[in-house]
DNA sequence: TAGACGTCATACCATTGCAC
DNA sequence: GTGCAATGGTATGACGTCTA
């Protein structure tokens, strides 16, 4: 509660002022008339007069000692030159860097405008989000915010927010920089005219950090939330298909593994807040051009990327060498419910020179046909992946081929075979209930078998 | 530091097959 | 027919990863 609410409670109405009203200090404050009231308040007693008498002479003292400061917040001192161009649009002033990237524009090995030809229906699937299959994707909208911490909150302001659309093939982008601490308002409102044009969001993490933090700046700038967008997050998408690779899936790791392209002289994200802070105290605005190039070397990465997942998931196997990755997109096929895609990717990655991703591989090849109905093609692919499996991934092969020659089978022989080489400490007493039961069911198979060709007992 | 989504382990469910 | 055990599929919770 502001000092003169306080000083209205404590001694009724002040002057210029009623209880309930704004707290902007009297000077630049309108003055509002009071009504009469219908009941005559109490008198204050002496004491509470001598409160607020004394309130009174503390907020003077402040405000004479303080006065802009206390008004207007902490002066900014003068920036230096803008990285970004200004203009003036119907909301006010922003300042934006563009450039305009050809057709032919490559990112690494990847052409930008083959995310073009990504259809709804393949991304719905790549991205597990089936809600996705109804966007038009000549219309989504690239973004990815530079900021002044990872913090979250209130305290974290994006002071550059990347945006990249395609026109006709070519891709445009667009930077809006922020001047000043405090001038947002007309840069979120560029930012929402964007948005109202496109069909949906393409990120990074975009789902986790980008847009809760420009859905804060938002509403703390009083500028209305624009409608939620249908929102692909590429980093889910590529830590699904990319995990096998074992170097985790940041963004510049991807960069440089799947799309061979190296930043030169990249800015770390950790320095970018010190920049920008410097560049608030007055530094050369030209100090942040790393930050800009940081900023579209990302846009342009997630539309390469984009455009790469979709063609070499449409391919099935059919493209991309990396067996790794077969893999992954095998798993999201069957994640998809697509298990003819699921079935082609793993058989294309069985054919790799991996001994660790074969048997894998086959080891989901043997899910497939297990479910498809065909027990013998899945006890077949288990077969060969003991073949090439390294010693710590045999246990649950072991285990699968058990269950399946118990029931699927029923050949109770091999299924005793293959429950009996299951390491022991690894699956315990659930694994000795296993070979009891088998060898409980085997010994009386056997007898009745005996039995049947009329054989002495 | 926040939060979406990943993996992994575990629990639960309906269904199926087997023993009695 | 009944009860038990095993199956695959799904739900849930804990913890890890990633973004400036």
């Amino acid at each position: 509660m502001d000092l003169k609410r306080k000083l209205a409670r404590l001694g009724g109405v002040g002057p210029g002022g009623k209880p309930g009203t704004s707290a902007t200090p009297a000077p630049a404050a309108p003055v509002v008339p009071v009504p009469a009231p219908a009941v005559e308040p109490e008198a204050p007693s002496a004491e509470q007069a001598a409160r607020v008498a004394m309130l009174r002479r503390m907020l003077g003292e402040l405000t004479e000692r303080h006065g802009t400061a206390l008004r207007r917040g902490p002066p900014t001192p003068p920036p230096g030159p803008l990285p970004a161009e200004s203009r003036t649009t119907p909301h006010g002033v922003i300042h934006v860097a563009e450039r305009l990237l050809s057709p032919e524009h490559h990112h690494g090995s990847a052409p930008l405008a083959e995310a073009l030809d990504a259809e709804a229906s393949l991304v719905a699937s790549l991205a597990l989000q089936p809600s996705l299959a109804g966007v038009d994707f000549q219309r989504m909208l690239f973004l990815d915010t530079e900021t002044t911490g990872l913090a979250g909150g209130t305290g974290t302001v994006p002071f550059l927010v990347g945006l990249a659309w395609f026109e006709g093939r070519s891709l445009r982008v667009h930077q809006l920089f922020l001047r000043r601490l405090g001038e947002e308002a007309p840069l979120l409102r560029e930012l929402a005219a964007r948005m109202a044009q496109a069909s949906c969001l393409v990120t990074f993490n975009g789902k986790s950090f980008d847009w809760p933090l420009l859905r804060t700046r938002f509403v703390l700038n009083r500028v209305p939330v624009p409608a939620e967008l249908p929102h692909l997050d590429l980093l889910h998408c590529a830590r699904r298909v990319f995990k096998h690779r074992g170097s985790g899936t940041r963004l510049v790791h991807l960069e440089e593994q799947v799309l061979g392209f190296h930043r030169v002289g990249d800015v770390d994200g950790a320095l970018i807040p010190e920049l920008y802070f410097r560049f608030l105290r007055g530094a050369e605005g030209s100090a942040l051009t790393p930050v800009l190039e940081h900023n579209v070397n990302d846009l342009l990465l997630l539309a390469a990327l984009l455009g790469l997942l979709a063609r070499r998931f449409r391919a099935s196997g059919a493209e991309g060498k990396d067996p790794r990755d077969l893999l992954g997109f095998a798993g999201v096929a069957l994640r998809a419910r697509d298990p003819e895609r699921a079935l082609a990717f793993a058989q294309a990655a069985a054919a790799g020179d991996s001994g660790a991703v074969r048997a894998e591989a086959l080891a989901l090849a043997s899910r497939l046909s297990r479910r498809g109905g065909d027990v013998r093609t899945a006890v077949a692919n288990l077969q060969r992946a003991l073949a090439s499996a390294r010693k710590e991934q045999t246990a649950p092969l072991h285990l699968s081929l058990a269950k399946l020659y118990e029931h699927g089978l029923k050949d109770l022989p091999r299924a005793l075979h293959h429950a009996r080489l299951c390491p022991p400490a690894e699956s315990g007493e659930a694994l000795r209930r296993r070979v009891e039961r088998l060898e409980r069911k085997l010994s009386k198979a056997t007898r009745a078998s005996t039995l049947d060709l009329g054989e002495p007992l």
